[in-house]
DNA sequence: AAAGTTGCCTGCAAGC
DNA sequence: TGCTTGCAGGCAACTT
């Protein structure tokens, strides 16, 4: 979303900002369509799963996508075939650029939120996270003094954003698989080899969905309005019943409900 | 009916 | 015994 988004918003100034409704799943800040209005914005970054677009005023806006959150620039790719839900539907925040875009903020389920942030302030949401698992501080050392200690599945302690910053169940489910670890194993028991394998895993899976344009469930799409396309690579999400996709391996993927999500695995190959 | 997220609340279990 | 901590589970937000 970000590198979609990038090419339209930086450099660009807000010349006009329509908010439709006080909330998404929080209250908008106050004032929030005035303190975007006129500014430019310097940069767009990425931390964990918060976008945050730095303005000229020296505030931070941060959006969380939630679940159904997405970003439409208008006038690129309408799409010429019918959609399951209509795109401008459900849209909360419009912003025109001085560069004749039109960005649209569009959210059905409204988990999404947005905040602003003051340049220097500490940003409680930002500094609780774990690092990067792209970024040099991540690997099988992070991983190890991380899991030291915790009885916990490691399927939820990757979801745990304080540990690594950024997975989803989407992405813990297939590293998972790819390192042929079972969810439901204690975290504290993973050893140097094995979490090797796991962060090495999460990599790669990041880096191809990312590659891919992210993964279209239902109704998310990239800022240019197309679908992204690692939903076709999914090596267990969502393929409950069907064999598992490394051969020789004849297991078949299996479905569980571990902290109340869904985690898809080969009870076959994911077994150590 | 279940869905990709997070935060808050409850209650249980373990450890000190 | 009683306090703290970790963590699982349930629920809430809402629409398709």
């Amino acid at each position: 979303m970000r590198l979609g988004l990038a090419p339209h918003l930086v450099g660009a100034r807000l010349i006009a900002v329509r908010q439709n409704r006080p909330d998404l799943r929080f209250p908008f800040p106050p004032d929030f369509a005035g303190r975007l209005l006129g500014r430019r914005v310097t940069g767009l970054r990425r931390r964990a799963k918060y976008l945050l677009a730095d303005l000229d005023s020296g505030e931070t806006w941060l959006t969380h996508l939630g679940m159904t959150g997405r970003f439409l620039v208008q006038g690129l790719a309408p799409g010429r075939f019918a959609r399951p839900v209509d795109p401008l539907a459900h849209v909360h925040l419009e912003i025109e650029t001085d560069r004749g875009a039109v960005v649209r903020f569009a959210d059905p389920r409204r988990f999404g939120f947005m905040e602003l942030l003051a340049g220097a302030a500490a940003a409680p949401r930002l500094d609780a996270l774990g690092p990067e698992p792209l970024g040099p501080d991540f690997g099988a050392a992070r991983l190890l003094s991380a899991f030291a200690g915790s009885r916990r599945p490691v399927k939820a302690a990757l979801l745990d954003q304080g540990v690594v910053a950024g997975l989803g169940n989407i992405y813990v489910c297939e590293a998972l698989h790819q390192a042929r670890i079972s969810p439901m194993t204690p975290c504290g028991v993973l050893g140097r080899a094995r979490l090797e394998r796991l962060a090495l895993a999460v990599r790669a899976v990041l880096e191809a969905a990312i590659a891919a344009g992210g993964s279209t469930l239902r109704d998310f799409a990239g800022a240019e309005g197309g679908q992204g396309y690692f939903q076709h690579a999914f090596q267990v999400y969502g393929r409950e019943g069907e064999p598992c996709a490394r051969p020789p391996c004849r297991g078949v993927v299996a479905r569980i409900v571990q902290s109340g999500r869904s985690t898809f695995y080969c009870p076959v190959c994911q077994n150590r």
